[in-house]
DNA sequence: ATCAGCAAACGACTCGGCGG
DNA sequence: CCGCCGAGTCGTTTGCTGAT
């Protein structure tokens, strides 16, 4: 444990670089019984710190400090200090094994993972923190600017909390600004997942998206802001198109637009936007499904859940506890089609985003969508469609 | 009324071959 | 190599029966 007076005092020097005033590195190395040679520091803050503090005894903040040192204890596998340099906000002082790191990436590629063990291990005790990263300096006099840089790289206040990492970056960052980190894999997965009324799905694979775009412009709140309202346009389309009620939806949307632009909070605004594509998902549901029993509703999620894999009747009926003969008698009786039918409709409405967004062949597309066979997949495809997916796709280019 | 099981019919899916 | 088509295989559906 660095917990050690000695230690924070030591830690306290680098941080503040102070040290060069007293004595050579070494010199204090020894006379404080430090053997860590320092190069980065990692700041991890407990999100929301004083709000969660509310209400609570003050054993409490004594409690999750001792947590925090064990979760470190128990991931950071190189030598370390720490320190708290606030309350609810303690520095890692890191000695990372390789001697340099010439490119950024190669330094990310061990930070990243040990922020998100540190991350994770809170987390599983029910606290959330998130981290700011600082520059590698080999010279420990130098160190106190890694502490800098890892203060500036978590100050946007809007994005404070919700495990977020970040890395200090330079300014050189701006420069590709106009670059937005999704795919367009992504969008166009969120967008297949909206048409099939993926509700798990979508929401998941959207906290996913929001995570990487706070992640690359922390820097600039807007650009998130414009970024997040794209997708919100892109999944609004969709359920405008498939059946959604355009009254509703286009209200909803106006005033989720309005209320994002004052929304101060990164949290906030990740629920407001999934409480959002939850509402857009029921229209789409709504359209074909009215009400449903609720075993139907468990398949139905199920089969939604799995459409990129082989999903059989016997499976799904045994998800819902019963015997497959009934299952389909029922799912017929409920829903108007078969299961196999309703299955395929599910597969080829999909089918649709990857030929229209993409340039995966056939074969690709089938494999996304859980047909192990493009041959079949395509005559299927013209069954409902009245031509094949090449055919289609070539008349939605030109 | 609800549900499971059997058997037979049906059609969804696979495999191999063909053309562009 | 990619995508389409024909024939065979096997999973799904459905009528019927019987148990709870």
């Amino acid at each position: 444990m660095s917990d050690h007076p000695a230690k924070v005092a030591f830690s306290h020097w680098l941080l503040t670089g102070t040290i060069v005033h007293h004595a050579h590195f070494e010199t204090m190395q020894e006379q404080y019984q430090v053997s860590v040679h320092p190069q980065l520091i990692m700041l991890i803050s407990i999100d929301r710190y004083f709000e969660i503090c509310i209400g609570r005894p003050f054993l409490w903040r004594r409690e999750i400090a001792i947590q925090l040192s064990q979760v470190i204890q128990k991931v950071v596998s190189i030598p370390y200090l720490t320190i708290w340099v606030e309350e609810g906000v303690m520095a890692l002082l890191l000695e990372l094994p390789k001697p340099s790191y010439e490119h950024p990436e190669q330094l990310y590629s061990f930070t990243h993972p040990l922020a998100e063990q540190v991350i994770k291990g809170m987390a599983d005790q029910g606290v959330s923190v998130s981290i700011g990263i600082g520059g590698f300096y080999s010279n420990p006099y130098l160190l106190h600017l890694s502490y800098q840089e890892a203060r500036k790289s978590m100050i946007h206040r809007f994005f404070q909390g919700n495990q977020l990492i970040f890395h200090y970056q330079e300014e050189e960052k701006r420069e590709i600004a106009g670059k937005s980190p999704l795919t367009n894999e992504e969008r166009t997965e969120l967008q297949a997942l909206v048409r099939i009324a993926d509700e798990e799905g979508v929401i998941s694979l959207l906290q996913l998206m929001l995570k990487k775009l706070a992640v690359a412009h922390y820097q600039d709140v807007e650009v998130f802001k414009s970024e997040v309202t794209d997708l919100i346009m892109l999944m609004t389309r969709v359920a405008l198109e498939n059946g959604g009620n355009m009254i509703d939806i286009l209200s909803r949307n106006a005033a989720l637009i309005q209320d994002l632009y004052h929304t101060i909070r990164y949290d906030h605004f990740v629920k407001k936007v999934s409480t959002y594509a939850r509402q857009l998902v029921a229209q789409i549901d709504m359209g074909h499904l009215g009400k449903v029993s609720t075993w139907i509703r468990k398949a139905l999620d199920y089969m939604r859940a799995n459409l990129h894999q082989k999903i059989t009747l016997v499976e799904v009926a045994q998800y819902c506890s019963m015997s497959h003969y009934y299952f389909s008698r029922k799912f017929k009786e409920e829903l108007g089609i078969s299961f196999i039918e309703y299955l395929n409709q599910l597969r080829i409405k999909k089918a649709f985003y990857y030929l229209e967004q993409t340039d995966w062949t056939i074969q690709q597309i089938a494999e996304a969508i859980g047909f192990d066979d493009a041959n079949y997949f395509s005559r299927l495809f013209k069954r409902y469609q009245k031509q094949t997916p090449t055919e289609y796709r070539r008349a939605k280019l030109y």
